[in-house]
DNA sequence: CCTTCAGGTTAACGCCCGCTAACGCCACTG
DNA sequence: CAGTGGCGTTAGCGGGCGTTAACCTGAAGG
């Protein structure tokens, strides 16, 4: 886990305000003087960090789909190297992550499956297939737990339980649950019920 | 069950394409002039239908609140004076209901969260309303299903299973599931799963 | 048959918005 | 103390798009 201590860059606060008004409004509802003001400079001056609205759209997406991975990854390897690698446990740990995810980064969810489509070609291909691996990568784990579980249905489950998990930007901002401790370990239940009622057939 | 038989009227095929249209691109994403020539009229055509742009989204929004709830509140009575009125019964009813709604409307579901904020305040409101309305009659149920589940965890589940239910326009469109039917079981079966989850603590 | 009107058409206006051009200001650096 | 380059600024262009205006047509109705 490598912490940043160090204040964020010009171009790291452009891509999280673009990130935040894009969730809000939509990538064609906020102008590039909106994303500008957000950081306090104005309009036109972003082109001295990006080279167009588009490029901070494709960086913001596949910034996501490249850490959702490797996050997944991640977790892959440390469950193989610990004492009890059981697919349970890396299950939990896929979904722990994936919450954690969630919960930080409500507007990159958003946007992570709502504006895919204005990408260039190549980028969208790239965010695609990351998107996929990552599937797989669940995949692989639901149906070592659950042999019994066809691949199709398994994957459909990982898809349906992204959707559940994915939730969290439609939970009223204010006090509709306890704290964000509370909101994970419910997420966590739910999704483990889910995978349980797809693999106990 | 009304079913109509007769041919569709000018105004519901341009329904029918902005939805399209607009789930696959966005609203701001689609011109006029796409929606005219998809029902083959030309652009500016439209305006002898609607008032303007707004008004078709505003319409499909309202429209989709409108008949879930309807549906929803439906099988509430129906389960009320049927000889099983079980809390079970009635969750099971309305999950199917909108499982049904989500696999027959993919492109409304996209909507339904995902551009409600470029309609007119008024119809905003509205439109929140009933889905407010629309997720405390699942509360309502869960919560007579499930009697010892807190009201605020209740409805985060109920939340959740939404975002479950409405994953349907992830799932690839050729043959990932062999048929809907075995995919609407499967989805009911995981939202019975995650609620299950909720409610055995 | 003339009228009317629903439902189209094309032309054009006006605004919004992404992007470029041209310029200004420091903070470094030799 | 030049010079240079990173980082802004404002002005303005150009294209796209929602909307309006003006006109057309064919079918219904008295």
């Amino acid at each position: 886990m490598t912490t940043r201590t160090d204040a964020p860059t010009r171009r790291e606060q452009i891509l999280k305000e673009a990130a935040r008004l894009f969730a809000e409004r939509g990538f064609h509802g906020v102008g590039v003087d909106e994303i500008g003001a957000a950081v306090g400079i104005s309009g036109p001056g972003l082109y001295r960090h990006f080279p167009g609205k588009d490029a901070m759209l494709a960086e913001l997406l596949v910034g996501i789909s490249e850490r959702l991975l490797a996050g997944g990854r991640l977790r892959v390897t440390e469950d193989a190297t610990s004492g009890d690698d059981s697919p349970e446990a890396l299950l939990n740990a896929l979904i722990e992550g994936h919450i954690d995810f969630a919960l930080d980064d409500r507007p990159l969810i958003t946007l992570h499956d709502r504006e895919l489509d204005r990408l260039r070609d190549s980028d969208r291909k790239r965010v695609r297939q990351l998107q996929r691996q990552y599937v797989e990568l669940w995949v692989e784990v639901v149906r070592a737990l659950y042999p019994l579980l066809p691949e199709s249905e398994a994957r459909a489950t990982v898809h349906a339980v992204f959707g559940l998990l994915n939730s969290t930007p439609h939970l009223g901002r204010p006090g509709a649950l306890p704290g964000r401790t509370a909101t994970a370990a419910l997420l966590h239940r739910l999704a483990r019920g889910a995978f349980e009622a797809a693999g106990g057939s």
